[in-house]
DNA sequence: TTGAAAGCGCTAACAT
DNA sequence: ATGTTAGCGCTTTCAA
């Protein structure tokens, strides 16, 4: 047989109080007797009474959940801003429903929808970019969304990021100092990081030192751990002595290629890459990085989403947090 | 001015039917006259109308939701296996409220309650074990619950792992082939696995290849990337040539001061892991490792899951996953 | 300080 | 095949 679950009238007529009474003892409302209150956390306890948070919801309309689109919990970059979220959601008293997206935009609209079907008071979306389809969805409801490590064009969002393109400036400036020819390796030119920021960074820094831009140093794909010997055979072809890395795991793979290839990494070939990941310090040499202040980004963009869902007086939609280059061993001094 | 919430009665006028009615188009009842249900359903789209899952949640007591209890997100270890649990959700129309723990017991019961105000359909706890009073507590409720990759003393719950005691009883004998002395470098010996799993997978190898077990061998204790020194220090007072590591950090840690150290690996020493994450691919030479099946461990746990919670037969609630020795260069042929 | 009562938006008998 | 109705367990006016 089914345990019969104890509900907050239960709780009333074992105290000899009403319902009202129950809840606002429940829900910590200051106008109850003290004495009352006494007596209403005895039965409370007695009976092991825990409030639906179903009913709840349904009554007040806050569900004090908030929904997560995440690429995928399993990338460590991600993950990682997931567990700022977490951490600001629990303190201010929110669960998380987190959604895969695996950045198809089919999936993201689809699963934002559930997300509102599921009376989410806000969403936190993490991705590269945000696709079409996914901007009308978020453009069309009234629920709250945050994009955090996304970067969107236009103002019609919050967002929290940092510099990327002072952060790809900056990393070139640095190997510039014993380098003419560095190599620019990121992801797809699709992506508005890639090229708005990566792309344009990287450009500055070469007018800056008066270096003239070169098509072939820029390297755009899709790498992963197994794209090495390609990079290698790219960086061959021009006479590049450096590289600035848009991830890390591709980072790693090119330092074990030029390796594999002889070469000797800092003195022959210098690297610096974007995520410092621990990839970056379990590898010999370390890699130098760009770092990214990944959990600080998820945490103040959740603390940011509570800000919105309380309909406090927001003072600036876009942050940007400070980032820093992370000098280890790819770089030399 | 807020936007008006469409609700299925607003939906019902329009379309000149009961609420009952478009309740069943919703839900797919086949018992709807088709020119009814496609009366309805352009209601529904004309409308925009979005069926509220907090209201459902009450009225039917399933809020398709499940709790998944985590370490951490940001562990790769465990979130390999929250996307296994994910997918597997959303394949059953689930949705994930995701809650990390620290493997704290305290945060772990605290959770586990939230969840199950929630009103989660089910939960899948993650960890390493189970700590009493998160056990007590999962004893104590009628909400299903599957362990996912924790090893639990006794067949009171449902779980899904792999046989770690062949697992390091095979990595132990590998070595052996060619190694007289082979340290064991695991956690703390509190956790059942390491206790009840590693040392004695651990031992029966030896016993097997009549190889006297020696205590100085066994290196407990709470390693990390930083560990390196520690344990070459560790390693040098013994004679060993080979060890079998718990965790891939700790390896790789141990790997990079072998090399610091002038040692050459696998020629001097031999090493293989246990979780064959990407940083066994990363490092330099590639190490071998023990592999578990991650995201099927969480796959299989959700699955189970589903099952438990539509109140089907289950045939097997234990749980045992292949696992398989992937040799890279940390061991000689 | 407390209580009565009307919903929140939906499902699920039960009738028809 | 469709409609009626009584909840689900709680919050929230409004009154007292």
């Amino acid at each position: 047989m089914e345990k019969q679950t104890i509900t907050i009238y239960d709780v009333a007529r074992e105290a000899g109080v009403s319902m009202a009474t129950v809840s606002r003892v429940v829900n910590g409302n200051p106008n109850v007797k003290p004495a009352t209150r006494k007596k209403v956390n005895e039965v409370i306890e007695r009976l092991d009474y825990r409030p639906n948070a179903v009913a709840r919801g349904l009554a007040s309309k806050r569900t004090t959940t908030v929904g997560v689109i995440i690429p995928s919990v399993s990338n460590v970059f991600f993950s990682s801003l997931a567990r700022g979220i977490d951490d600001i959601a629990v303190m201010y008293k929110y669960n998380i429903i987190l959604a895969n997206s695996d950045e198809n935009p089919d999936k993201e609209v689809s699963v934002f929808n559930t997300l509102l079907a599921k009376q989410v008071d806000g969403i936190v979306y993490l991705g590269n970019s945000i696709a079409p389809k996914l901007r009308a969805e978020i453009e069309r409801t009234s629920t709250p969304v945050v994009l955090a490590g996304t970067v969107a064009e236009g103002d019609a969002f919050s967002t929290i990021n940092i510099r990327y393109l002072d952060a790809v400036r900056e990393s070139t400036e640095m190997l510039l100092e014993r380098n003419k020819k560095i190599a620019l390796i990121t992801g797809p030119s699709e992506y508005e990081i890639n090229k708005n920021h990566y792309l344009v960074g990287y450009k500055e820094a070469l007018k800056k030192h008066n270096v003239k831009f070169d098509p072939d140093l820029v390297i755009q794909g899709d790498f992963d751990i197994d794209s090495g010997e390609d990079l290698y055979g790219q960086i061959k072809a021009t006479d590049a002595t450096a590289a600035v890395v848009g991830d890390d795991v591709v980072a790693v793979a090119l330092l074990n290629a030029l390796q594999d290839h002889g070469m000797k990494v800092p003195e022959d070939f210098e690297i610096i890459t974007s995520h410092n990941s621990t990839y970056c310090q379990i590898v010999r040499p370390k890699l130098t990085s760009i770092q990214l202040p990944l959990y600080d980004l998820g945490a103040v963009a959740m603390r940011l989403l509570t800000k919105i869902m309380a309909k406090e007086e927001i003072e600036e939609h876009n942050v940007l947090l400070p980032h820093k280059i992370i000098e280890r061993g790819s770089t030399r001094k």
